[in-house]
DNA sequence: TATTGTTATACTCTATAACTATA
DNA sequence: TATAGTTATAGAGTATAACAATA
């Protein structure tokens, strides 16, 4: 592979390559808590949010609602949220961690840690923050969300 | 979002957030050629190895031999590849570009360039060339095989 | 009439395994 | 008996659209 004739590998599809290595591999690693990385980023979101609907998440994160309805059942399926009837308006469910939601979303903290540190194992602390640092600009620039992975768009 | 008490994004969620930002928008760009990014590369593949069978290009990507033949007969249907019975052992078919699948491959560079200056629009040359520089320190340390997108694999 | 949440259906994708032909 | 390629089938995932409850 990489024959002369051909120019070395460009930073479009390297970004492609690691990422989708990176995400597999965070998806191996959070496997056993029963829960996939869309799961983990919902979580995220209620904890930053809670008591946030469904649909306000769903367009957050560009999910379909008919989606998000079955990714919240799941969590709620695990114990790791709970849908609340809101009281003004008994059209809205307010999600909320549960105890075991936290619990999760702390182990999950650890795991992400634990990865970042695998995963940028060939780098220097200094060429790290380099990276994270030209990765915040391209985010920024492409007007991408920040946290917000694509991987959940399907509107 | 991203409020005071959270870390900032680490590394290994912005390669995941932009590999898949980078993916979908490349396949996007090479929509109107027909094909996906899958049959890109595997055309590129073709191009470097001539004469290969479906069963090592399989193996090489990472790609059950059955999703193989669909990937293949897609671009045969195209016109952009041609299977070949091989004289020496009449079960390999050999693989090569047609005259129009290596102009498409040559419409593909052209896009993987414009895909990359837009991609990297907001980092200056050096910084770019410092990304793609701990990218492939990435995908070494990580014993991924280079130009082979994790995608293909469903083994 | 509009909105939230939910359910039903149809469609796509693809992993598995059986099968053909060559060796 | 083993290998390359192919086909058939079944299951998972999900986009679309219809629906119920509330406003």
């Amino acid at each position: 592979m990489n024959s002369a004739k051909h120019r070395p590998t460009g930073a479009a599809f390297l970004l492609a390559q690691l990422g989708a290595h990176a995400a597999g591999r965070f998806a191996d690693r959070i496997g056993h808590l029963g829960i996939t990385p869309a799961h983990a980023g919902i979580l995220r979101f209620i904890a930053r949010m809670p008591g946030l609907n469904q649909q306000r998440l769903a367009k957050f994160l560009g999910v379909l609602p008919s989606r998000m309805v079955l990714l919240i059942d799941e969590l709620v399926d695990k114990g790791l949220v709970q849908r609340r009837r809101s009281t003004k308006d008994r059209r809205h469910s307010e999600l909320v961690l549960t105890k075991k939601g936290e619990r999760t979303l702390e182990r999950l903290s650890k795991i992400v840690v634990a990865h970042e540190a695998d995963l940028c194992g060939a780098l220097t602390r200094e060429e790290r923050d380099t990276l994270a640092r030209l990765g915040r600009k391209i985010v920024d620039h492409q007007g991408l969300t920040p946290d917000v992975h694509p991987g959940y768009r399907n509107l």
